[in-house]
DNA sequence: GACTGTGAAGCCATTCACAGCT
DNA sequence: AGCTGTGAATGGCTTCACAGTC
């Protein structure tokens, strides 16, 4: 019984071709093909065509896809045909813009519980709900039947903040602090580090400047 | 020409090493083998050889690798032997964030200049730098000999934000917003977009409801 | 004996190219 | 003719396994 036998980069893609198919729809186009969908999300249309065989047939050969239709199915394979429950611990900047953000409200992610240790940020409000202590995480976590959390403490608290929340029922984690969870094998855990992505902008600017030097000795010499 | 040969998950895993190895330098580790760093980012110890045989032999036979040579070594791949001045546009909640990060700051990039369009965050200061009217975004980059910038401002406003970086020298862009930009091919992007990971989740956790809702419907009849 | 460095094998994802439908 | 769906070919990354070194 294996998780699936889909490639991640394929569920990555079939969330950007649902946001593009979103687009298309409001520009009130009825039909799209994979040549289409492949332009306007930088794939290509074979790539297009196989990622979506892995759940079916959608399209009608010598016409396309129907746009709404599509987008449908997408949705229904990535599990956002419905609201899901969040929980969110550390109240501190990260928090506070992650609490507030919109992509997540629009793709049906509801923030239902913002915590925090220090007493500082408590009783703060983000939009409709208040910053509680870390101590009734567990009580909102049940009542809520949120299975999603976000970390977003620092590093020292962050091992103690996932246990806490997977002992209370939580399945998913995306951690958005430095450290590394180790947290039982079923839990999903997605870790989010914005250095890393500035990092691979480093090497490639370092690799970048490298050549330019390499270019003008040969000259020189 | 073409930009290396090395592959983009490699570059990652570096830049995880690299933190596991300032790490045990803290703790006073001299040697460490090709097993103990891999178990320490969850890795296999061949993928950690063949990652760092992209660059070099750094490491000893029989004995295994020095821990500040190799984060040395690891730090000059990644270009992280010095500093990088960043400017970011887009004062919002996330660009308040970012511009506190420590984790950029830790690790060399300092944010040398941040900007909005919006009047009203102009003149709050993020630490040591003020929130500046985008006019001065030439400006600053140039001054300042900024060659990353980093996008958070809300979708309406980032292909021309993004258009504008690269006018005045900005050779790589992380973009955190919606909108996927489109700008020259020389210019280095990355985009993070927090809901496609949740989308990740999502879908894995409606695949594992799915598993269970079978197992019980071939368990009934 | 321990551990690195690496060619070869294996595996997985992407691309090709075309048969099949409308 | 146009476009999907897919088996086959390709390409690239990871794992294996061992020769080389300390």
């Amino acid at each position: 019984m294996k998780t699936s036998k889909v490639p991640e980069a394929t569920i990555l893609r079939l969330a950007v071709y649902s946001r593009y198919l979103e687009q298309a729809e409001r520009q009130g186009v009825e039909t799209i093909s994979s040549v289409a969908i492949a332009d306007g999300t930088g794939v290509t249309s074979a790539q297009v065509r196989k990622d979506l065989a892995y759940f079916g047939e959608f399209g009608t050969r010598g016409v396309g896809y129907n746009v709404v239709d599509l987008g449908g199915h997408i949705d229904r394979i990535l599990g956002l045909d419905r609201t899901w429950p969040v929980v969110l611990v550390g109240a501190g900047k990260l928090g506070s813009a992650l609490a507030l953000y919109e992509g997540f409200l629009i793709r049906g992610f509801h923030i239902v519980g913002v915590f925090d240790i220090d007493p500082d940020p408590i009783g703060k409000r983000f939009g409709s709900i208040v910053v509680l202590p870390v101590d009734r995480l567990e009580e909102v976590i049940k009542k809520r039947g949120a299975k999603i959390g976000i970390i977003t403490v620092p590093a020292s608290a962050a091992q103690e903040v996932g246990e806490r929340l997977v002992a209370a029922g939580v399945k998913a984690i995306l951690n958005f602090s430095p450290h590394v969870l180790s947290l039982p094998e079923d839990i999903l855990v997605r870790h989010v580090d914005f250095s890393l992505h500035m990092e691979v902008i480093t090497f490639n600017l370092t690799i970048e400047e490298k050549k330019k030097e390499n270019g003008s000795k040969a000259h020189r010499r």
